[in-house]
DNA sequence: GAGTGCTTGTGAATTCATTCACAAAGTAGC
DNA sequence: GCTACTTTGTGAATGAATTCACAAGCACTC
């Protein structure tokens, strides 16, 4: 009936099934890209690795998408579950840690496509500050609180050292930023109102090494 | 009773599971450093943000690691989790494609800590083939095939641009390469033999934009 | 060695996520 | 407009993961 409902999550949506809507939007863009109208459940489903009844369960949690009989409007539907996702606007950014890792995520391009605008970096080592990454005004951490006041960034990326990883997150939290994706391999307490989301690589190698050792050869 | 269990898995075990045992060990490490002999599940739990019921059933699907009254000996339990998540002995892992990711990987201290041998870098950019990462070769993707035999490393870590990384994992799967380690913000297809985990920055940032926005101020 | 206190290990209960299965609603052909 | 064919949207059924709750086991004291 309403096809473009965006009935506001009534009751908590899942993790998995927030990940998978990521998914689908990645093929929608592609499909978006070649031109195609529509698509069915079925063929999303395909490609995402999951099944069709999975796709029109994940939709229906936030409305009414489809034409039956017929399946989705490709545009129509990207254009909802960017909404959904929240990249209906843009984001602005600052990377904490201006290594090897701050390095990769400023010049990655997926990043300012999809709207994420990296307002600034901040490191504490004096040989760092005043240069740029990847063309990013690396600034003074003691900055970071003032600097917050200013530019009110709403997502704060972690890429310090794990010693530190906990005492950053806690600068960020009292900053009032509510949004950290952490790549510091350990796991942080953060106060309820925040969400934090990990990006640990130790931990996804160590699920390998098990699946090797375990179901292995 | 038999404290050195390690019954392999006699029912699949959850992701979710792996995950956590990845966690505890960490923390066991840390415990471990600083001299303390034992610890509660309760503890373990509270520093890994789970409950102390969920450390306790994780470790019971390898065995019975504890003393009834007293918790768990560190350096008992550390070597079990280690044995478990197949951490007892050492891997060979190639990093294929040297760019800002590769890079950053082919730097991260964790991975030789942790018993991760990388035995060459590949890319077919002409421009990076002799030179080094980190110390690290950076040798033909031409090469590919013929170096894996000699070789046999068990672990590839795929750190190509998005349209290419479905071939290079086919071409991964055909040298017969058991686990993926993938950076690549696409959905992978391997054949069912394969572990295949997804480090996707961009689907956990979506995360965050929908917990914003959703759940938001 | 009986009593107290603490913590594990684990079935049972519960909660959460996925899959099934089918009525409802659409298209297309004639 | 009727029939045949598709595909959605969704309750109900199933399956998986987490939490509860408590008996069993060990350490320590007296």
């Amino acid at each position: 009936m309403n096809s473009q409902a965006l009935s506001p999550p009534v009751k908590r949506i899942a993790d998995s099934t927030v990940r998978r809507l990521s998914i689908y939007l990645r093929f929608l863009e592609e499909f978006e890209g070649r031109g195609l109208s529509t698509v069915s459940s079925e063929e999303l489903a395909r490609r995402g690795g999951t099944t069709s009844a999975q796709v029109r369960k994940d939709l229906s949690f936030f409305g009414s998408f489809g034409k039956r009989g017929l399946g989705y409007s490709v545009p129509e539907l990207s254009t909802s579950l960017r909404e959904i996702l929240g990249l209906g606007r843009g984001w602005r950014v600052v990377i904490i840690g201006a290594g090897k890792i701050g390095a990769a995520l400023a010049q990655y391009r997926g990043f300012r496509q999809r709207g994420f605008q990296i307002v600034a970096a901040y490191d504490s080592n004096a040989e760092k500050i005043g240069g740029t990454l990847e063309g990013i005004e690396i600034r003074d951490m003691h900055r970071f609180e003032a600097d917050v006041e200013k530019d009110h960034p709403e997502i704060a990326v972690l890429a310090v050292p794990m010693e530190h990883a906990q005492a950053v997150l806690d600068r960020v939290a009292r900053a009032g930023i509510k949004a950290v994706l952490n790549f510091a391999p350990v796991q942080l307490h953060a106060p309820a109102d925040m969400t934090v989301k990990t990006v640990n690589m130790a931990m996804e190698l160590e699920g390998l090494t098990f699946a090797l050792t375990n179901q292995g050869v």
